[in-house]
DNA sequence: TATCGATACATGCAAATGCATCTAGTTTGA
DNA sequence: TCAAACTAGATGCATTTGCATGTATCGATA
């Protein structure tokens, strides 16, 4: 048996090794569903953001709100989203709340294109996903990265 | 009760939200980790290199091997090592094996910046995931998170 | 073994990204 | 109530990224 200092070090070894893990399959997944002929048009991140206002019941979020979902610096939704209003595929708003605030929607052609896309990504999703984990290891799998994301968004 | 149409939808639909719910915690985490100030001194995405050098038996990797574990195309990782080399944290050499191939391999100060550096993303790490997952749950997303990667990586 | 396709890595170039900074609007508190 | 601190988002600019392509080597086949 090791003391407490070595407890405490497998702790420490079991949380990284465990993100380190997840981090790999993240990527391996994610390479494998962009290369797929569903982002030729799109790339993933610029559909990601239209998945988000998709998922969004009052269709309209605040950029400060889409930055919080995703991996891009302030400065890069920004410029991500001009190409998405110069595409016509979203819209910006004043927010009426908030002067400095903009309100992103989707456009009609938006939707579509997201509901284009999104209709192949999600069956190349249970392509992958689906051979290699149970339906029970997935419900397990939601829940526990649900529970670590809800967690660390808490810091 | 739906039918067989019905089943294969909602097992769809759970694939499709394992996987967002995986992604979107990937997101949370990795964006707390890179801001922390372990990272002012190298990108999150170089240190993986070094790290992934350092936990390999050999001590070489070849390129294209690294170009697996990493969510890069293969000419950003060869100008990232570019980069690694002109600090002179990593070598490459020739493969003996094959003409076309490159091996590459830690510097001493490679390896002692990442040590460095891995200490305190470890810690950083511990903090985020130990109070979030009990450690029987770390160890069951560890093993749902490798099946699924092992998985898509046979393709 | 000569040829043709495939693989490993590098490089030119246009596009995307992040940092620092700017503007404008909001909140705080003396 | 007004100045100072703070927040939302945009923009200049240097760095990083990916696509297309180039070069060299490898492997299979005829």
């Amino acid at each position: 048996m090791s003391g407490p200092t070595g407890a405490a070090s497998s702790a420490v070894r079991l949380a990284a090794e465990t993100w380190e893990s997840l981090f790999r399959s993240q990527v391996a997944v994610m390479r494998k569903l962009q290369s797929g002929p569903a982002f030729k048009t799109l790339p993933v991140k610029e559909y990601d953001v239209l998945f988000t206002l998709s998922k969004c019941p009052s269709g309209q979020l605040r950029l400060n709100e889409i930055n919080d979902k995703v991996l891009l610096s302030q400065s890069s939704l920004s410029r991500l989203v001009d190409r998405l209003e110069k595409r016509g595929l979203v819209e910006r708003t004043a927010a009426p709340d908030d002067g400095r605030g903009v309100l992103l929607s989707l456009t009609e052609a938006g939707s579509e294109l997201q509901k284009t896309i999104g209709r192949e990504h999600v069956r190349d999703i249970a392509h992958l996903v689906g051979p290699a984990l149970t339906p029970e290891e997935q419900r397990e799998l939601l829940r526990l990265t649900e529970k670590l994301r809800a967690s660390v968004a808490g810091h």
